[in-house]
DNA sequence: TACAGTCGGGG
DNA sequence: GTGTACGACTGTA
């Protein structure tokens, strides 16, 4: 029988070794399986493989062993080894365990992959593939091949099943009472509680409705471990699974260390033959959403469930395996080794960085913006950088900038090999999405999906340098931000040679202005130049009318990198470093900044701008006198903040610990790298942490506190004009005092706060 | 004043 | 299934 459909899931499983799902196109959904022997190789002396050879001949687990050789990436001869064939995939991860555990003084290659990617590159699918496929009458796969290709930018997506359940609101706040679940047309909510009637009702809705993907608020942390616990309890069965002979997959929650931050991910839940997606766990899904995660498991050939969870690296690492595999190169075993500090001498050394240049404090008008395009991946495809295309001493190389190292010319490395179609795909998307009208439907899954690139590419960089990545150097890190500091430097100067003042360089980014340049066209040619003597893609991302650079805080006499706002001709905002992008700013302080901001943006002539400054302060008064009288919602006063280490841990308690604290006292423990919200409040402790049982009083605030706050975020708006935070502060309180400002209630009239419009939730 | 703690960045 | 380093800034002792 032949069917066309798409791959939907593949895992192993010890009696039908791998089983495969696809969606027909019938609507059917199929459980199809198939052998698929999994192969890992160990290297090392003679005699010692040899012993090897006989522990894995007397292992329970049918396994085929032989003498081989194969490439590995940093050596250009084939290195020997033994080869164990291991008949069923199920039994691959056991069988290594216990041969690493036994022969620890071995290397192991191709040891530790995920089974979807071994599939994918032997048979050239990917997760949702459309796929014909040949099966038996005992539904064993005898043929499959995909008729599309994860590059494609018209595939047609499965028609999905897509279940959504969540609780009507955070469950770390307040129990929830009940769920809202959602399908297809069918919305409607179920009471958690009798729990009975609860559980019977959800077991008949996944029998009934068969969905492949349950989409959950709350699903991995909470949602599903209490389904789980009650259906045990209670001995009612729930479905949650569409494998019968399967578990579900439940995995605890960690904090790790990346990023330069702690980082905490909650517990997870992936269950087998459909897809289980906790969108509030899902790394990003607030960016791209269902789409982005879709496309992220085309690309990076990861599992759904895994591609929504995937941790930086993941990603670019699956596919650089999947090319590796494909190019019958060894995959180095993963082994997780704690980093060792780096010595100050390491960090002298090791890393440069990208190129910056202080920005000329203050507003310009007329500023055009261009950024080089994916600036460290292009170069990584365009110099040909990869771990094992840099050196020292390299014949027929060519040199790096400014560091004296080499890249080989003659071999395509496996980092540029792995990245070159994921750029040319968002280069194609680009291209469509320009031409694509604003109506057109494919436009947000277009936005999604180079979105989730952005994203890959981002990482893959990083990656590079990392000591623990299988295919990582840190030469060829060093190399790639030597390339970008190189071709910035010249841009700055073909820009500066045709007339251009350079205003600020950020890593892959440069502001410039000419007298008389206004319109695209003015810019063209430092383009085009750029492009010709860098070799790399560079593009105007805007021309602003405006932009402010701002100066430090502490000292206004000195510039900040990355601190500005500005209004492209479009009116459209940037704002970058400034209170409003930061996380711990409270909802109600980052709202009245955009607000005066955009009261900015509305201005036509830039040099009419300081005649809007009564009404920033309006708007400041305004949001003030909400703040003295108690009319801002206490969620819009919440400051988050993330824990970087175990309340023991701190030294100084900081807010974030102190409100944490009390978390803990009343039983909510929170991790190192969880979020905490909180209020400020007048007082010791001085903070009140939002989840406690009870709302703060309001009377409590720290209402001088927030005062302070929404000063400071207003004096940011301001100091391009002058106007520093003490000359604000007497300009809004001193003189016009804020207990009863000009205009507000004086007529007794209630007035809709400012902070509602775009707040709502 | 020193230093401990938090954040941004790319979009 | 863990990119790194740094600078700006705030709050506390």
């Amino acid at each position: 029988m032949e069917i066309l459909g798409w791959l939907l899931d593949i895992y192993a499983n010890r009696e039908d070794g791998l089983v495969l799902w696809l969606i027909g196109e019938d609507g059917k959904r199929y459980r199809l399986h198939q052998a698929f022997s999994v192969t890992f190789y160990a290297a090392g002396p003679a005699p010692r493989l040899r012993v090897l050879w006989q522990f894995l001949r007397d292992q329970p687990q049918p396994v085929l062993l032989a003498r081989t050789e194969r490439r590995e990436l940093f050596h250009s001869q084939p290195i020997p080894l033994l080869a164990a064939r291991v008949l069923n995939a199920a039994d691959q991860p056991s069988l290594f365990k216990a041969a690493s555990k036994a022969f620890p003084d071995l290397t192991y290659y191709d040891a530790d992959i995920p089974l979807a990617l071994r599939y994918h590159a032997v048979y050239h699918t990917f997760p949702l593939a459309y796929c014909r496929v040949r099966v038996d009458a005992k539904n064993q796969i005898q043929h499959i091949e995909p008729l599309n290709s994860p590059w494609d930018i018209d595939s047609v997506y499965p028609p999905l099943r897509i279940l959504t359940i969540s609780p009507e609101h955070d469950p770390s706040h307040a129990p929830p009472q009940s769920l809202k679940i959602h399908y297809e047309h069918n919305e409607y909510e179920l009471p958690l509680k009798p729990t009975r009637s609860l559980l019977i009702g959800l077991a008949a809705l996944l029998r009934r409705y068969d969905p492949d993907l349950i989409l959950s608020a709350w699903g991995d942390t909470w949602l599903l471990p209490y389904l789980l616990e009650h259906s045990r309890a209670l001995n009612i069965p729930l479905p949650l699974n569409r494998e019968a002979k399967h578990g579900i997959d439940q995995r605890p929650d960690r904090t790790y260390f990346a990023y330069g931050q702690v980082i905490y991910r909650g517990g997870q839940i992936r269950l087998f033959g459909r897809g289980h997606i906790d969108v509030c766990n899902a790394v990003l899904f607030g960016d791209y959403g269902l789409d982005g995660v879709l496309e992220m498991a085309r690309v990076t050939g990861l599992p759904l469930q895994g591609a929504a969870r995937l941790s930086p690296g993941t990603g670019i690492s699956s596919m650089q395996m999947i090319t590796a595999l494909q190019d019958q190169i060894l995959v180095p075993w993963h082994k997780q080794q704690a980093e060792r500090p780096k010595t100050a001498l390491d960090l002298i050394q090791s890393d440069r960085g990208g190129l910056v240049y202080q920005p000329l404090i203050g507003l310009h008008k007329n500023v055009a913006e261009i950024d080089f395009i994916s600036m460290y991946p292009s170069i990584m495809v365009h110099f040909n950088i990869s771990p094992e295309t840099v050196g020292e001493h390299l014949p027929n190389a060519q040199p790096v900038p400014a560091l004296n190292l080499f890249v080989d010319q003659q071999n395509y490395g496996l980092v540029p090999r792995t990245l070159e179609p994921l750029l040319n795909k968002r280069i194609n998307l680009k291209t469509h999405l320009a031409s694509l009208p604003r109506w057109d439907p494919r436009r947000k899954r277009y936005k999604a999906w180079a979105s989730a690139h952005k994203w890959l590419l981002v990482t893959c960089f990083g990656y590079l340098g990392y000591k623990n990545a299988r295919f990582g150097r840190i030469e060829s890190h060093e190399s790639v931000t030597a390339y970008g500091r190189e071709a910035l430097l010249i841009a700055k100067e073909v820009a500066e040679d045709m007339g251009f003042t350079v205003l600020h360089m950020y890593v892959d980014g440069m502001w410039i202005k000419k007298e008389g340049a206004s319109h695209a066209d003015d810019f063209q040619p430092v383009l085009d130049t750029i492009i010709e003597r860098t070799g790399l893609p560079i593009a105007l991302d805007g021309i602003y009318r405006w932009i402010a650079f701002l100066s430090s805080r502490l000292d206004k006499r000195v510039p900040v990198a990355n601190r500005y706002f500005g209004v492209f001709q479009d009116g459209s905002l940037k704002m970058r470093g400034i209170e409003t992008r930061r996380k711990d700013t409270p909802p109600f302080i980052a709202q009245t900044q955009r607000t005066m901001l955009e009261r900015l943006a509305k201005v036509q002539d830039a040099n009419q701008l300081s005649q809007a400054l009564p009404e920033l302060v309006h708007i400041l008064r305004q949001c003030l006198a909400d703040l003295r009288a108690y009319r801002i919602p206490i969620k819009q006063m919440l400051v988050s903040q993330k824990l970087s280490r175990t309340i023991e841990e701190y030294r100084t308690p900081s807010p974030a610990a102190r409100a944490a604290a009390q978390l803990q006292a009343i039983g909510k423990i929170t991790k190192p790298g969880q979020r905490v919200r909180f209020v400020y409040t007048r007082g010791k402790p001085g903070v009140y942490a939002w989840d406690l049982p009870t709302p703060p009083e309001p009377a409590i605030l720290d209402i001088e506190r927030y005062t302070t706050l929404l000063l400071r975020a207003s004096s940011t708006v301001f100091q391009p004009f002058g106007v520093d935070e003490e000359s604000l502060r007497d300009w809004v309180i001193a003189n016009a005092g804020y207990a009863a400002p000009p205009g507000i209630l004086s007529d007794g009239k209630s007035r809709a706060p400012l902070w509602t419009a775009s707040l709502s939730v």
